[in-house]
This record gives structure tokens, C-alpha cells and sequence, in this order.
DNA sequence: CCTTTTAACTTGTTCAAACAAGTTTGTTTC
DNA sequence: GAAACAAACTTGTTTGAACAAGTTAAAAGG
């Protein structure tokens, strides 16, 4: 499915140490051996396992190599660096998913709006209410504004199927890059009616704003999260030792 | 400070950026200019600029160029992909941070706890729980295991400065890479007791597992956030239009 | 005037080469 | 035997080049 070669050289990468042939601990083979191996110049196998090292599973070292350190399942719900729609992301889980639209409808941005959302006041927009199950449980409470003049000729009948679907191969809009935020808030009343999350009052959110190829932001959603089915995965390299060089000799 | 050419580039576009100089929305300089402007190879400016691509700076397309779509002053708590310990992420936001260690004991994993962690059960560590304040308010709760044959000799007055700077510059660990997962907890009476959270019974959890460049995963660290100063940033990039090729034509 | 084609841009991918820098191992030297 | 040195690894950075692929605008054609 990858085009690029250094794609197809991470899935491969990526096979191996998930299968087991490169265990946990043990070193990879040189770089030397890999191009060797898989029939690549430096560069591109490089790309990939910077790709590997990204998403946690190897860890390099100037002069050592380069070691896995994957640890096989722990189930993921999110997965980071990228943009997975709901039902892509339960697909993945091999789980089922189900949506409800609870509201459809038009607003214009107010000053209030616009300053949560990112808007600019006086933006036409449509305003839709989505409740997403799995395994038939109400898991995520979704409030997502869309750009009128960007996502036109949305309907309720399209968000009760797939809104990114409808945009991507419809209006030949594409998807570019997504900001986020994780917070915690309060429980709303509207969170309470359908989360039923038990003596729990407060959920996790993820804010993103949605960017498309013209660099307007046309999509600002608000993903309301059950905190017992909420998990949000990274892997964070340490860029240089930050108290300075310990001292040498 | 950064040695890496791509490193300068990077900080000098994203300085740029920042400044004004290339407005959001507007087209950046392309390649070929920005690399006879900044006098360097194709191959480092396009690594730069990946840079900025995840950090959600500039976006790019293909037979376009690159858009800045940098967003002023949303107040970052917590940047990702990086590893920062509290007192360089609290110096980072010019605020006050202070610590105070509660406890600091020696314990050895048992089945739960090895089950938590990820170390193996029978593992000698050091436990330490601290709690960190911004501004003269308690917001974070960290309970940390160590284990006792990598950072030898740690002791409470060493939890109470920095024991990163020890690890660093007195053992010569020097810390790779870091997996960690956000979830949603209630709280617990531990919790309450330390965090005065108001009427909320959840909280942000950051837990962390951290590997030495001999690949062993050392410590484990379980952040406990209060839920109305947590925020994590993240910047998603859509990899390929999931939906199959539009029809052409 | 409008459509089509072409050319000149843009970014994306891949290759090859050279050097820098860190680690390991073997060798020499004392 | 122990320390110092040197060679042979490893990954990290930088440069240059070529081609692919997407976009834009000028040129050509009707």
C-alpha cells in the first residue's frame, strides 16, 4: 500500500521486531548489513529507523547500534502522530463502532465561540453533535464545528456516515495536519445524560484544530472522552543531556 | 548551543516564524531561495523543516511550498516528543517550581508492582514519591521507582535537588528515550490529601518508562497531574488520504 | 476569447559519497 | 599484566546530484 521505499522498509523493520526476529534487548543488524539485506542506500533505511526509533520501538546509539526495545501489547487506543478518524481507529482495534448524530445544526461564531475554537468572529459554521460507541457502550461525546464555506453541502445524512469520507473523496479536500490538546475537564450535564460514567466527574478531552491544503483551519472538534476508555501513547527522545557536557577525563 | 546544522536551521525558522517575519497563513521562501539565503545543502533545510512540519509549525505540499501556520501564545505546560523534567519545563515557563520529597524508601517488585512498572518481579528499587509546586500551588504528585543497580547511591538528598542531574552527570547514565501514557484516574485519598483539587475526583496520569543507552528501562514514573493545570500538545500529520485515490478526472 | 499544451516552478524520494564522532577490539609498548 | 595506542567497527551529519510528482503560469493553438 506504501508508495515510498522507506515506508515499506519501516513496515518490514516493524514485522520483524514485532515477530519476534529481532527480540527485545537484542541489537539489530549494522546499518551496513541492512542495506545489504533489504537493497536500499543508506539514506532511505535510515528514514525508516528513525521512523522506528519515533513510535518507541528501537532505541540508537553513535558507535553501538541500534537496539529494540519493543514490548509487545499494550492495547493501544490512540495512537499519536496521526490522524485516524473514529472508525478507522476502531477498525484497527478489530472493535465494533457505532455513531449517533445528536445534533446537526448551523451557527455563526460569537466571541465566546471564536476564542474557544480559533475562528474568527462572524464565521458561518455548522455545529454537529456525535455520540461514538464501542462495543455498543458510549465511550466518546463529540462536538465538532465545520467551516460552511469549506465543508459545504453538509448534511445531517453525511454525518450520520462518515464526514471525513465525504470530504476527502466528495469535495476533494485534503487533510493536511491536526493541532491538539489533551486537558481534563469537568463533567457537563450533557456529558452525564450520555457517558453514564459512573461516580466519575470529570473526562478527558482532546482539542484539535483541523488544517486542510490552503492552510485555513476548517474543522475545530472537541472529542469528550470516558476517562476508564481513554489512552493516549508517545514516545519522547532526549534531545542532548540538558546540564551541559559532564565534565571529560 | 546545538551543534547540528539542521538544529541552527531549525531554531533560526522557527525564531522567524515567531517573530513575524513569516506570518501565519503566508508562504515561506522556497527551498531553493531559503537555501542560497541560509547557505546550506537541500538535504539539511528539508531536515529543519520536517522539524517544524511536527512540531505543527509550517505545513507542507507538494508543487506548492511551505505554509507557516503558527498560532501565537497558546500557554504550553507540556511539549511532546521531548523529555524535560519538572525543573527545566517550569524554568521553560519562567515560573517558580519547588519540590518536596514525602518519602524515599528501598522496596523490591513484587508481582503487582512488577505488573505496573514493567520491571521484572524481584527487582531492587528505590521508591520515591514527590510532590512538585508551581507558583506555591501542589499540582503534581510523583511516585517514581528507580532501580537500585543503575542509579547506585541515590538518596533522599539527592530526590530532594534534581536526581536527573545526578543520573547525568555523576553516574554518566545518559537517558535514551522515554514511552509514556496518558490516562484519566480517579483520585485517590493520597491524592486528595496532597493535591487540594476542589470538587474534581480525577486527575491526569503520566506514567513513564525510561531506558538507559544499555537498553534497560531504569526508572518508572507515575505522574499524577491536577486536572485543571494539565495540557498536552501534539501535532498530528495525516500520512495518506485513507479513503483510496479520488476518482480522476 | 477560451481551451490545451508546454514549460517552469514547487516539494518528495532515492541514491552515492565523504567526513565526524562514539564504541569496541586488537595490538603495541612499557 | 596493565596502560596506551591504533585500527576497525558503529551511528550521526552534511553535501551533491538526479529523478519523480504535484502546481502554476505562460505560451500556443483553435
Amino acid at each position: 500500500m506504501p508508495k515510498a521505499k522507506y515506508e515499506q522498509l519501516y513496515q518490514i523493520l516493524k514485522e520483524k521486531i514485532e515477530s519476534g526476529t529481532y527480540p527485545p534487548q537484542e541489537m539489530l543488524p549494522s546499518e551496513h548489513t541492512l542495506i545489504a539485506e533489504l537493497g536500499c542506500s543508506r539514506n532511505t533505511l535510515r528514514r525508516a529507523i528513525g521512523e522506528l526509533v519515533r513510535v518507541g520501538y528501537v532505541q540508537t546509539m553513535q558507535g553501538k547500534g541500534v537496539r529494540s526495545i519493543y514490548e509487545p501489547s499494550r492495547q493501544t487506543t490512540f495512537t499519536l502522530g496521526t490522524i485516524e478518524t473514529f472508525s478507522e481507529s476502531a477498525e484497527r482495534n478489530q472493535q465494533r463502532g457505532a455513531s449517533k448524530v445528536l445534533l446537526f445544526s448551523s451557527v455563526t461564531a460569537d466571541w465566546q465561540l471564536a476564542e474557544k475554537t480559533g475562528f474568527a468572529e462572524g464565521t458561518p459554521l455548522f455545529y454537529t453533535q456525535r455520540l461514538h460507541y464501542l462495543n455498543g457502550r458510549p465511550l466518546i461525546f463529540n462536538h465538532s464545528y465545520f467551516r460552511q464555506d469549506v465543508a459545504q453541502g453538509l448534511t445531517r445524512e453525511i454525518a450520520e456516515q462518515s464526514i471525513y469520507r465525504y470530504l476527502e473523496t466528495e469535495l476533494h479536500i485534503s487533510i493536511i495536519n491536526s493541532k491538539r490538546v489533551v486537558t481534563v475537564e469537568k463533567a457537563t450535564a450533557l456529558d452525564l445524560q450520555h457517558l453514564d460514567m459512573g461516580d466519575c466527574n470529570c473526562l478527558a478531552v482532546v482539542s484539535s484544530q483541523t488544517y486542510n491544503s490552503d492552510g485555513v483551519m476548517f474543522e475545530y472538534t472537541q472529542s469528550r472522552h470516558h476517562p476508564n476508555f481513554f489512552r493516549f501513547q508517545d514516545n519522547a527522545v532526549r534531545r542532548s543531556s540538558a546540564y551541559g557536557r559532564p565534565e571529560e577525563k
